[in-house]
DNA sequence: AAATCGTATGTTAACGTTAACCTAACCGGG
DNA sequence: CCCGGTTAGGTTAACGTTAACATACGATTT
């Protein structure tokens, strides 16, 4: 009835029951509907609750508890769309399961992953899904923690442990169908946008790419391989930025490509801009594919051809797991499953000529 | 030395005193840099700390100090390159005060926005940022959060409350200074693309376009505004999809309008690739404008003439009044700022003819 | 009529950490 | 040689919740 002033101190199980007259096991069991509590004594107390707007102290609870019912995701770029698709993957398992989804952000930086490790391990999450990239630091801790008992589920992550399951898409596969579609249409000069040769080769659709070109005997040429300009660690929306500039590169060539590969999809939309801005066409002129599909990608002019990977399931299943291995056996051995991806062949891909 | 089996307890204070001859106490000062601790005790307790893979409880300390150091930050749509650059601004704030960041995603749908509220709030996050729209739950629960004392702030939420910080951009003027851009080009037939009619007449960006066309003695015409087809709370990453379909619908009018507004710049990508597919120029047929200056704006063909929101700049002051609120006066009056949005005029608009 | 059971509570003792207070040794100055 | 201050700890009692156990009473069952 009256608005307290409950500004210092919160509204514990005990002033509830204070006012219920009540003692505070009774609230507690009111709050979580356990045990027997009577019809009559139940409403008084559920009445008093609402009165004081009180709030379930989630610290308190997850000590005696000794869980909080809380996943932790870490991924590096929340600009991403694979990222956001991730999450709804993710989120779809753990909203059934009635758990709660922290997301943390650790922007490519290696000593911001381990921080989000930190965080999370700290604040006792349940389980920890992790999707960034793999780097010296971050795996270490991954190591510590799992040792210190914390379930982990990895995405797409290039680290491997015996209790951390693992979910990822096959994208040296991948990298290597769309390097094929290409050759397979006549394309002989195929450039690369997006890694740099003095690091980042462990890119696997680069991998890919390598290999398709051998197998084919095609040469690789270095001059046709550009990007990753700066930082390796650029968030991945400024990626639109590095197609531009690395196809522009590959323009000014004497012998230019007659198709590009690019490493995503921002990265492929760069270099469309940059070869529209130079007068030439695509396909006619040169050809282009991506990688990711995300959803723009089939709705520009000319739609991308591009690598999808299920992105949603990868999520799903890497929720699954965690959850087998909370609820049901810690200790099992890892699960591991890679997908495939699907290549999706649009209008910015055509034969040679 | 030899790795503990430490799968079913965690480690505690209390196990680190025991090895290393001490009280929970002594180790609680060593691992906080806080009272006397002679140095070869330090280096005692850390060695053991070590050896044991001790990692502190968040829960426990949280609950006995009363702050968790820890703030949550809710967004509507993970996918959204606004939502992107406004968590950036929020984290370049708080870790430099050595805050952690959970981001909860509420995907724009009212009972997500209480739940994602009622988790953090239950984990005793120290503040909350809300970065999504305004609905009738959400009002209500949040007002109920800050009843009992959890400081909050807002981001371009229609939602005023006297002890609840709120930053936002003007949106309004940017709609209008949008509009009127297209009306000062010789544009009078201008279509707005992302609202239904029937409902979330509530956007700013529209209300702005409305007063435009009103202010220069344009009448607005019902079929020139589409989009907002299925559910008004479609995720962002989507809308492109809106855009394509909109636009459609306006080219096939007999009288078509001659330059388009959308209401972001997905939206104004989707339309941007139906009048391509239409067989018609940019801007020489049809102008198009859009909304949010993402990073692909610049870096298409053509490039965008859109809104520029100072996203980054709003997470920083949102965390900063936030922190404000925290650290300094729980109880002061409410801190409001709204800035300016800034039109940025490119390839995709030009006179009318 | 005693034994048994289901219901409706209360009591106690943690969960892991730390603020606040207390003790004791040591050091230099008057 | 005693006093005050610094250093280096230890002790106690919470923080808010709940698992486990204990109690009490009416309703059956034997």
């Amino acid at each position: 009835m009256s608005t307290k002033k409950q500004t210092k101190r919160q509204v514990t199980l005990a002033d509830i029951a204070t006012l219920a007259a009540v003692t505070p096991m009774t609230v507690s069991r009111v709050i979580n509907s356990t045990g027997y509590v009577r019809m009559e004594t139940r409403e008084r107390v559920l009445r008093v609750v609402r009165e004081m707007n009180y709030r379930g102290n989630g610290l308190a609870r997850g000590l005696k508890r000794q869980r909080t019912e809380t996943i932790g995701l870490v991924i590096g770029d929340i600009a991403n769309p694979f990222a956001a698709e991730l999450s709804r993957g993710v989120r779809e398992v753990l909203d059934r399961r009635g758990y709660t989804l922290f997301i943390c952000v650790s922007e490519h930086s290696a000593k911001e992953d381990v921080q989000a490790f930190d965080s999370l391990a700290d604040h006792r999450a349940d389980g920890l899904i992790v999707a960034t990239r793999s780097c010296k630091n971050g795996d270490e801790r991954l190591r510590e923690l799992i040792a210190s008992g914390i379930p982990v589920s990895l995405i797409g992550r290039d680290f491997r442990h015996p209790h951390a399951d693992s979910v990822s898409a096959d994208n040296l596969k991948g990298g290597y169908e769309a390097t094929k579609h290409l050759i397979d249409l006549g394309h002989e000069r195929i450039g690369f946008i997006g890694v740099s040769l003095t690091r980042s080769l462990g890119l696997r659709r680069f991998q890919g790419y390598q290999e398709a070109l051998n197998e084919h005997g095609l040469t690789l040429d270095e001059s046709l391989i550009v990007g990753g300009g700066g930082s390796d660690q650029m968030p991945g929306y400024s990626t639109e930025e590095m197609g531009f500039t690395g196809m522009t590169k590959l323009l000014r060539l004497k012998k230019r490509p007659t198709a590009v590969f690019a490493r995503n999809d921002f990265t492929a939309m760069g270099a469309l801009n940059a070869i529209k801005q130079a007068g030439l066409r695509i396909p006619e002129d040169i050809a282009v594919a991506g990688y990711d599909d995300i959803p723009l990608a089939s709705h520009i002019t000319p739609a991308l051809t591009t690598v999808r990977q299920p992105t949603r399931e990868q999520g799903r299943l890497a929720a699954t797991f965690l959850l087998q291995r909370i609820e049901e056996d810690r200790e099992r051995p890892r699960e591991e499953k890679t997908f495939d991806c699907e290549l999706v062949i649009r209008q910015s891909t055509a034969p040679d000529r």
